[in-house]
DNA sequence: CCAAGTCTTTGATCTGCCTCATGCTTGCGA
DNA sequence: TCGCAAGCATGAGGCAGATCAAAGACTTGG
């Protein structure tokens, strides 16, 4: 995905972008130096605590992230308390995409995060001046679409073994592991996946303790585990 | 949401984007006179019928469509043969949102339906040289993604009852009613009603058959019907 | 106008996941 | 080190929606 050196030859080593682990991933990998000097000056860095939410739903949408460490959830709730998790956003993803007036959907730290905050109008401006970085942001729309309507396939027409087996997958996809280890981390708690997997917190315990039964996974801790057999986990995400 | 007048003065009387019914909702309602000559020079109008395939997941997405007349769904098939529809496309509505080389859903016919049918490499082209058109493109695909995560809420959370509600508000809001009446026609059978909201057909003719005995609807013929009780609709579809 | 096929409705029964209940583990502050 | 709260695991039983079965209701073609 990211093709370019990692390293931008005309930046100061001082500046906050200069050793950000994610640039070439986030949406202002498409910048040059000079061009990432404006945009950085458009907004600060700010950081969240687990739990915190950084947009709420209904809230005017006066503000634009990008994620560089941490995880987010992005939720709905029902009148009545039930709640969905539309997706997770790992570092490097974009939080904002819309040309509505208020937010859709609140999105809260699952782990203490960092982002780099732009004040909407000026991240507008800056992208017309910018073609490459709007184009960037279409390809990020586009990406996340695909993403969510593979999700409803999931919600749909899953079991709950398939669910289990292709979030399992999807985590191993996204979070780094150790260099060399292959134990995967991941800090949202059953009730964060059962909300993202339509499904209660007794069946997600239930169905991974039956995976670890069935070694095809192994527990190390409550928010890590190792693949055992991942051919065997491929082949129940599919049914 | 379209806000210009309906007929571009300077376009002949004889173009065939000249009485296009939906060309305000769609892609092309951004573009002047001069630009939509030249855009529409790019591709020609395609027809399909009921049934027939549009875009097959998988193949080479090598072009891209804007729905004029008709309707289609978005699906995609596991291997066992279950199915998931991701969404339905009315007429203005875009298809062809990515930067993949390959296309991730199946897109078929409903109904009868003409597109305008645009090669990628000259759609890209020219959004490139029309800005407005790529911003119209980034503000269509962030509104989808916004609605497959409101049916990923449904799809996750929301019973048989709220599921069939929320769809037929859907229709009321998107198929067009003939003028004065309040009859609402849709062409899709229950077979894909039901792979778009996660159910099996049985449940969703007992769930109609209920709605209709509760008298909040009332069913016309069998793909089209009438809101009785608007109010109680929308509470049945929020629970 | 009728036959045959497809789509839809309705009924009876089954089951996967939910609900409710309880105990265990872990982490954290006193 | 202990105690307590929050999070997680596990068991028993229930229910919403699936599955199986069969009978209407349109649709199409001869």
């Amino acid at each position: 995905m990211a093709t370019r050196a990692a390293i931008l030859p005309d930046l100061e080593q001082d500046h906050p972008c200069f050793d950000c682990a994610v640039r070439e991933l986030a949406v202002c990998g498409v910048l040059e130096s000079a061009a990432l000097r404006a945009f950085k000056e458009a907004g600060p860095t700010v950081r969240y605590e687990a739990g915190d939410t950084v947009v709420f739903e209904s809230d005017r949408a006066a503000n634009v992230y990008s994620l560089t460490t941490g995880l987010l959830r992005l939720s709905k709730l029902l009148p009545d308390g039930r709640r969905q998790i539309a997706g997770f956003l790992f570092p490097g993803d974009f939080l904002g995409i819309t040309m509505e007036e208020e937010h859709a959907f609140t999105a809260e730290a699952v782990a203490p995060s960092t982002l780099c905050k732009f004040a909407r109008r000026q991240f507008d401006d800056f992208i017309a001046k910018h073609t490459a970085l709007e184009r960037r942001l279409y390809a990020v729309a586009a990406h996340e679409l695909a993403a969510a309507r593979q999700q409803l396939v999931l919600l749909g027409r899953k079991t709950a073994t398939e669910r289990i087996a292709s979030f399992l997958l999807m985590l191993a996809s996204r979070c780094p592991s150790m260099p060399g280890g292959d134990e995967i981390d991941f800090p949202m708690s059953r009730a964060d996946i059962a909300d993202y997997l339509g499904l209660r917190i007794e069946t997600v315990s239930r169905e991974i303790t039956s995976l670890k039964t069935k070694r095809v996974i192994q527990l190390t801790r409550r928010h890590s585990f190792c693949i055992v057999d991942r051919d065997r986990l491929e082949q129940l995400a599919e049914g």
